[in-house]
DNA sequence: AGCGTATATTCGAATTTCCATATGTAATCG
DNA sequence: CGATTACATATGGAAATTCGAATATACGCT
């Protein structure tokens, strides 16, 4: 991944909102994107295949949800791109819309199964 | 600047390559920057006001040139993502146009005239 | 004033990006 | 099996971005 790539990800309001959020939660899902961005399912759906092409992202299917999460291949100097940008950007509009979500899908635990 | 606006100013070759470049150079003139970057004046000018434009950069008039430099009212998280794409960022190929350039303008001296 | 060099801007066309609508696929449940 | 939920993708068009060519402006020199 070169900068350039990484700056191309990340300009646009959508994928720099989505990628933000999911760092700041961990994990999460289409449905609760699309309620805590208040955008359509396709549009959250194809800026997420985008950041997941560049690797930005990784996928995994849970029962009938897909998680998205940073990637663990993610490059140090790329992560850091990103705090630098959660830390100068506010989320909590976007967060407090999340928090007030209903039906959220359940996590399964992920340790001590 | 938010981080959206600086992401968005650095997703174009021609902008990331001409300010990593100035970054490291200092300063760089328009010709300058033909050279190195092999593009055409227009091209390298337009890029360049939609980074004055941004505040990323800064321009000076001495004589018939213009010198472009990193703008001194850049944030510090903002030049710290500069740094990381600098240091991500191979610049030898286009430093090296840049050295082998004849009719560089002279720099008056800055200190000490 | 007139000329050459350096840079900026305008304009129309080509390309790219983005979106909404519609449709497809996968998992779950009854 | 059919119905529902969650997500992906294809299509076509609007909007934004980028480009080259031509033109305009600013400066230095004679």
């Amino acid at each position: 991944m070169s900068p350039l790539d990484l700056f191309k990800s990340l300009s646009d309001q959508t994928r720099l909102q989505s990628l933000l959020l999911i760092h700041q939660e961990q994990e999460l899902c289409v449905c609760e994107l699309m309620e805590a961005l208040d955008l359509s399912q396709p549009k959250v759906s194809r800026h997420l295949a985008l950041l997941r092409e560049a690797e930005l992202l990784q996928a995994e299917r849970r029962g009938q949800w897909i998680f998205y999460r940073l990637s663990t291949s993610l490059e140090t100097w790329a992560l850091a791109v990103i705090k630098q940008a959660a830390e100068h950007t506010n989320l909590r509009h976007i967060t407090f819309r999340l928090s007030e979500m209903g039906e959220r899908p359940e996590r399964t635990q992920q340790c001590c199964t």
